[in-house]
DNA sequence: ACTAAGTTTTAGACGCGTCTAATGCGGGGT
DNA sequence: ACCCCGCATTAGACGCGTCTAAAACTTAGT
């Protein structure tokens, strides 16, 4: 029996980890999780007995297959939850995070299925990602790139907007920034910051917040 | 903050404490909750300190204004989940105790709004339980009598089943035994056995179970 | 009134998840 | 090549909710 805390751990560690890239540091998921250093260690030893995760000292930490399925079943509860909020509770899009956060933990697998049911079996949630399926196969690849990430000029569709705070999701809901949107990137200025047009409007956005807004550079077909 | 566990005791005090009655024994809250005496004494302590119950060593416990009104908003909470479930994802009437006692602790104010408003602000849930109002209003004293105390000859109708036992209640829903349900009470034999006719079958239910279906002497209208 | 049975509380321990303070490792700049 | 600084780990503590074993209280029966 995981605990929700180590199921948290494992839910960030996978949020954390990029395809192929460096293991994740105590220090990055200290500070995602709002814990100390010391604690991650701690609670990494217990994942590593467990064979949840991979670990080399000093080096940090990779999701094990078994660790990366318990991460794949959390956020398929969490993204699930989110889109039922939207779709049949009135919550606005912006507003569902937290709720799913609570909720993540305690539904069980009937609940999960009658959800995803209900919903008509989703592949991507409100905010744009996508719902790992019952199998709880690995999710392909990101082929998405960072708003901050965009030369002045180009036109681009938004692919998702990150659930972390409900305050900035609000903020660009408002403004029509959201799944599905196109951007014409204006200036991208030295002061951390981008201008894009959106809707005949021009807003100004800190490189911090465009970092996590990902874009589709050219629009392609999906099934 | 209240923990959830501080939560499942002061709830399981509502449950247990008859109006008027005896304050809750320490061996009945360990008992319905699983868990040693001692536990339950350590427990009770940290109530009392932040003035949740009013204890009386040795003697027991009753929960205080401020205790009830806790209990109250959990009770709400737990059946309007065992409502929205019934209702809106298609659980059967049976299966719904669980999966909102797992909940019940962790649903936001706002959830539980849209959820009251989704069903249409019910008053009972569908064990036939009252849900407490958004106000959280002490509950009206119940006037049902057991089945279990019930006459030969008499005819009475379910007004609630218990929902503590999901086996029970899935026995109990297929042979028609259901809020609203017309009963004859045909023998209560000295062998801890009741028969009645419902729907014209004949079925036999050991005392224990009927002591936790409650029922009413005769038919009274209602708002 | 005394005593025995049953219940409750006290005492002391443990695992969990967290912290602060102290120590240890390792990679980059001179 | 060395040293330093930043990051990670170890050490030790704490509160929570739980347990078992032992002591204390209550009460019912004689």
């Amino acid at each position: 029996m995981l605990s929700d805390v180590m199921e948290d751990y494992l839910k960030a560690t996978y949020v954390l980890q990029r395809e192929g890239g460096p293991p994740v540091r105590t220090s990055d998921l200290a500070e995602y999780l709002g814990v100390t250093p010391p604690t991650v260690t701690s609670m990494l030893e217990k994942l590593a007995d467990r064979e949840l995760v991979e670990r080399e000292k000093y080096k940090g930490v990779e999701l094990s297959d078994e660790g990366e399925t318990v991460a794949l079943e959390i956020l398929r509860h969490h993204r699930l939850l989110e889109s039922y909020l939207a779709e049949h509770l009135d919550y606005d899009w912006s507003e569902v995070h937290e709720e799913a956060d609570a909720l993540e933990h305690h539904i069980s697998e009937a609940f999960e299925r009658r959800v995803a049911n209900a919903l008509g079996e989703p592949r991507v949630d409100p905010h744009g990602d996508p719902i790992p399926t019952e199998e709880l196969a690995p999710l392909a690849d990101d082929d998405t790139a960072a708003l901050a990430d965009i030369e002045e000029g180009e036109t681009v569709t938004v692919a998702r907007v990150s659930d972390r705070d409900d305050e900035h999701l609000a903020y660009l809901a408002e403004r029509g920034i959201e799944p599905g949107a196109e951007l014409d990137v204006v200036t991208v200025a030295p002061i951390d910051m981008v201008t894009v047009h959106v809707e005949g409007d021009e807003i100004h956005l800190p490189t911090a917040i465009a970092a996590s807004i990902r874009v589709e550079r050219e629009t392609r077909a999906t099934a």
